[in-house]
DNA sequence: AAGTTTATACCGTAAAAGGGTGAATTTTTG
DNA sequence: CAAAAATTCACCCTTTTACGGTATAAACTT
């Protein structure tokens, strides 16, 4: 059976990572290699006048960044599949490719079989996370799951004591009674399961929640 | 006038930069590509029978890390240079490589220009630290001598906080008096320029005193 | 031996912890 | 749409902790 070669863009702002994709994979048959730009905005340029099959995509570009980009392109080209290329391994990535209409992710220390069998699975309408992509979104998904949601006024206060407002201090910042910082700070600790406020700076520092 | 062309190893976990790098440098005359490792192991196994002018060496490796194989490598063959290659810009490994006898510390987004500037630099006897690992040097020193000493006693006071311990329950763990627990609380707000509880932690976290 | 740092300790006031109660408002959901 | 749930707000009271000085013996520096 015949098949038309794979068009394959790539787009990372690091020279010596598009050598390396292009060098892996010159050897495929079924795959062509017809472009490459350091930038989402040469990227951009490229498709006004040509297309391609799949972009690897790195996420972290000079200009707008790689999820900003995949949405652009599988918005005005929906035929082009992107497959995100990322040093780091971390679940929010992982989704907000995803979302972005991201087809594929893909850690760079990739093997060639690992980046041939991601763009085969992709070509398939499928789409194709490594390993570790998919265990980092799956943690992301049960962190957040057992991270309780703080309301507004919670997150207000929060951040507040963390910048070292006394409860009083916070309360005239916030044009409400003492009183009720103090009780918004118990529900702070309640649900967050501590019982003072350094534990509570040490656990919402550790969860990014200031 | 007529040069031997420089030999160049690379060591990279990640066959993508590896291929990168070749393919960068391949066009160079006086550069010459003699092999390649994935791991530390590897790179002493070539090391008993061939040599090498320089080393292009990755930081973060399966086995034993860039550190301890430049290590190594600098003290069984001192005429082999090492060129650190790294995706992170910080200034602790920075300054470790160079501790480790690196004579090179370039981050992975590298021009083509720049691998040859630092071949050269480096062929040369001297040193090539990219801009940003200088910079990131420098960050580090300073910010070492602006965070002032704890004592054995505060720190072990300042994780106890941190663990949301009072001052009382410390007062038990110790074997010392609450007040004395208290003192140095209030030294180390002194010390690390705080007002409570709050911000001790806030900033303990911050600068990984904790 | 003199000076500095460290670890220790006490007192008093201000603040936070911890307990409970309750009501108006907004959001979610059946 | 109405009931249920969550959010925001507010008050009271007691105990504990935090935080402001101040001070002294011990342990290091020089």
């Amino acid at each position: 059976m015949f098949d038309n070669p794979t068009k394959i863009f790539i787009v990372d702002d690091h020279q010596m990572i598009i050598e390396g994709l292009k060098s892996l994979l010159q050897n495929e048959t079924n795959i062509q290699f017809v472009g490459s730009a350091n930038s989402a905005e040469k990227c951009l340029q490229y498709f006004k006048n040509q297309t391609c099959h799949i972009i690897l995509m790195d996420i972290s570009l000079p200009d707008i960044n790689g999820i900003e980009l995949c949405k652009i392109i599988t918005d005005k080209y929906p035929n082009v599949k992107v497959i995100a290329l990322s040093t780091f391994n971390q679940g929010t990535y992982v989704r907000k490719m995803l979302e972005s209409g991201a087809n594929g992710y893909l850690l760079k220390n990739v093997s060639k079989i690992e980046i041939v069998k991601s763009i085969t699975t992709v070509m398939n309408g499928n789409n194709y996370l490594t390993t570790e992509a998919e265990m980092a979104l799956r943690y992301e998904n049960e962190l957040q799951n057992n991270l309780p949601k703080l309301t507004k006024r919670e997150n207000e206060v929060l951040n507040l004591i963390a910048n070292g407002f006394t409860n009083s201090q916070i309360s005239e910042k916030l044009f409400i009674c003492v009183d009720t910082v103090d009780s918004h700070r118990k529900n702070l600790y309640l649900k967050l399961n501590v019982k003072n406020t350094a534990m509570l700076i040490k656990f919402a520092n550790e969860n990014n929640l200031i």
